[in-house]
DNA sequence: CTATAATATTCCTTGACCGGCATATACAGT
DNA sequence: ACTGTATATGCCGGTCAAGGAATATTATAG
């Protein structure tokens, strides 16, 4: 296993982490409240661990798991240009339809667009 | 196939999606750029197309295909609660440092502590 | 209309991963 | 020492996705 996509591809490894976005937790929490067989959480929390996603400490028969943030932020950092990708093409979409704004209202009274016209232009497609 | 995790599992398709960060381009173009074969390419750019991520426009004999943000979009939205979870883990680093340094200079000239400092102990792990 | 370029699709094989089950290991209480 | 609890590991079988080769489809040119 390598990428943090891959690690991330496992529904139940997701909710794993989201789960220990709240706090840190023992195997047996997770177990039960994710309701997976317990093999199957020692297996994804081993994953996840030398990925570098979780660390765990000891504490008696249990051991709690904790979230480790560095993996995640890699992730966000792949991300970032993509993010700029999208901000620059919501300016261009922001600007195209102050230009039809312009367009519709031939110099008439106010020259600020309203939010709604923006708000309803802007739906997805294929809803 | 269904979450964007497991579509950018594949490191083609995240090489694909990169290469459309700069323009849109073709099916050709991806093929001698990143070095795999054709059918493999179009099996991957269907992948990506009927999950969202990119969307083709046919020109000719070739089709142009170009980033669809949308479903990285929701991939940062997943990631947000880690993002607020890490960066609140960075202030209590921050303020756990400054009580460190208000330790070691014992009631000295200032009270803020140097960025220096802070700059030097928050610095990345294995770089 | 035929030849050719660009892209898509089908079939097949191989390999990886996940879940289930059984079992092993580690620790605590009595 | 024995028993129970908590977690980890090994093995197996089913499933699914990726890659390769061949072929089908679509569009342009001559």
């Amino acid at each position: 296993m390598a990428s943090a996509f891959e690690i991330l591809a496992e529904p139940h490894r997701r909710a794993i982490l989201a789960m220990l976005l709240a706090s840190e937790r023992s195997v047996g929490e997770i177990e039960r409240r994710l309701r997976i067989p317990q093999p199957a959480v020692s297996k994804h929390l081993r994953v996840l661990r030398e990925a570098g996603f979780v660390t765990a400490t000891v504490d008696a028969q249990r051991r709690l798991y904790r979230l480790n943030p560095q993996p995640l932020q890699e992730l966000d950092a792949w991300l970032a240009p993509f993010r700029r990708f999208w901000s620059l093409h919501l300016d261009a979409l922001e600007r195209h339809l102050d230009r039809q704004q312009r367009a519709a209202e031939p110099s008439a009274h106010a020259s600020r667009p309203t939010n709604k016209a923006r708000a309803k232009s802007a739906s997805r497609r294929k809803p």
